[in-house]
DNA sequence: TTGTAAGCGTTATCAC
DNA sequence: GTGATAACGCTTACAA
């Protein structure tokens, strides 16, 4: 047995109010209409407790007003204000958000996109981890922080950027033995910028600096024992770190603690995403800023525009320091 | 114009494979079907790249196979754990999750009542603030930690419960001047029970126990104020704290040192709900940890149960302890 | 078993 | 302007 077999439909507000079907319709689609009839219907309306069946008008109109938003996941800070965000300019654009979690699973990822095309969804935003995603050419697609092709536009933060200005950050408080972390998932993507622009100013300088680079599935035991290898004499032979994230920044200032050295007095740290722990607290670390709200506000502006002839194919969004307590400022 | 005029319909599939259109969609429909037509659709189908158009079908069988999961918010760490959580159990039960934020904006949340009912969600998942608000009866509903009426079911977890845990740990744990700290929206809620649970076991023991209730919109300042109040010769009127939530309580940590305290050599301090700092990181402090994963199973389980005659009014999930550096374990 | 046809609740194209 | 009427893509009796 299905529920409410009563849901009043446009045919019974005609009847109500006296007019034809296509009338009732003409009034919820803002098409003009003699103002008695439609104040008779919108009354005829509200007796009944009328609404619009979206599914009846998606099916005529093939027009959902909704979006799919793709994600690994909704409990890492940073993906969580993106969803906050897309979501919220979705909404404020009268766009439903379907949400699916990947796990950053590429099989998950290509089901998701099935479920989601099936539902006829406008268009999706995704940040996955498939390199060959297939979807289909005709509905609109952004992606986050991956590049897959030309006609796909990409939108991220200015990777390169917030790794050169991580480093200038450092050079200017007084660092000379940079040293860059990273803990990655082995996909390339934009992220892999961070490390290219803190490069680039060192060697610039002609300063050496030391890297480690972890698959995620390595975990951070090695990160441990090459800080530990690298110790003499109670101090580290690094004086600034960067770390790919805000996350894997503060596992290592946790590191550095139980070696006995000083966070900032000893060694300096700045991390990337700028997330801060709860609403509007303070934030983790040192950090280089991601623009999260702009992040999402260019995604949901590139996925609705009418004349998708023109897309950009990348969006690179500023980025910015903010200092959290790792360095000494 | 419309983007793909083109996709295939289960016409072009039973044209494409010499059958009748029912037979199509009885394959689609796991219905009985000579193995020959069954093979034939199904090469079809794929060669076509044909998909079940859910518009269609959700429109026919009033049934979406999608669910809304309505949230203050997805940032705050309990709300992201919630909707990761309640996103992976539904889909794990091949629905989708329509997410709709209200930022505990009542008439934003009525609002986003109506966009899901029209559109044809099968049921609804929400923690809202909004007292009286006005859901079709027939739409399965499910109300996370707000109890409504008696034909809604509400899932919490035990407040009361916790709230006697943290009274007990901080009991067993020594202390013997406790101050109970809270910050609330001002509606009536499950969570009330926190400081229920708590002031019964200092009752109980003819002890008195303080507390300070502010509204959200008073901030923190108050409380910075009142603890400085209780200074006297450098030591706190108070030696163990509970907090209504662990955000609360990481700030109040902060406040604590400020008045040159320690925790929780001076003062112990216990949180509430249990989120940790990134993934599987520690906790933010010493707390009282809500089953989330539990909440989102029954919440989910609960929605979609077929039988909806005699659902409970409410559930209440067990919460358990977890130490986090601000007592002295 | 398989084919046929009548809707589901809209929108859109017509005559009026 | 307003009112019939034919789709939209699918499910589901019912007939073959």
């Amino acid at each position: 047995m299905k529920r409410k077999e009563n849901a009043p439909t446009m045919k019974d507000v005609a009847r109500e109010a006296g007019v034809a079907l296509g009338t009732v319709s003409k009034v919820f689609n803002d098409i003009p209409v003699g103002k008695d009839y439609r104040r008779r219907v919108e009354e005829a309306a509200r007796r009944l407790g009328y609404q619009v069946n979206s599914y009846a008008r998606g099916l005529k109109t093939n027009k959902t007003c909704s979006a799919a938003l793709i994600l690994p996941d909704v409990t890492t800070p940073f993906f969580s204000a993106l969803a906050q965000n897309v979501c919220q300019q979705l909404a404020a654009r009268q766009y439903k958000t379907i949400l699916s979690l990947t796990a950053s699973d590429r099989s998950a990822e290509q089901r998701c996109i099935q479920m989601v095309q099936q539902n006829k969804v406008d268009g999706i935003i995704g940040l996955t981890y498939n390199p060959d995603l297939k979807v289909d050419p005709d509905l609109p697609y952004v992606s986050i922080d991956r590049h897959f092709s030309r006609d796909v536009p990409c939108v991220a933060s200015d990777n390169f950027g917030g790794g050169q200005l991580a480093a200038e950050k450092l050079l200017e408080l007084g660092c000379v033995r940079p040293l860059f972390l990273r803990m990655w998932s082995g996909v390339p993507g934009e992220a892999d910028k961070r490390w290219d622009g803190f490069a680039s100013v060192w060697r610039q300088r002609r300063i050496d600096c030391a890297s480690l680079h972890l698959k995620d599935e390595e975990g951070y035991g090695p990160f441990r024992e090459f800080l530990a290898g690298h110790m003499e004499g109670g101090r580290l032979a690094f004086d600034g770190v960067f770390c790919v994230n805000d996350d894997l920044a503060v596992r290592v200032r946790a590191m550095l603690e139980e070696l006995g050295l000083r966070v900032p007095e000893d060694v300096q740290l700045i991390g990337f995403d700028g997330i801060r722990r709860f609403a509007a607290e303070g934030f983790h670390c040192s950090t280089i800023v991601q623009p999260v709200q702009r992040l999402a506000e260019t995604s949901v502006g590139l996925l609705l525009q009418e004349d998708r002839s023109s897309l950009p194919s990348l969006v690179c969004l500023p980025v910015s320091y903010a200092p959290g307590g790792t360095t000494r400022e």
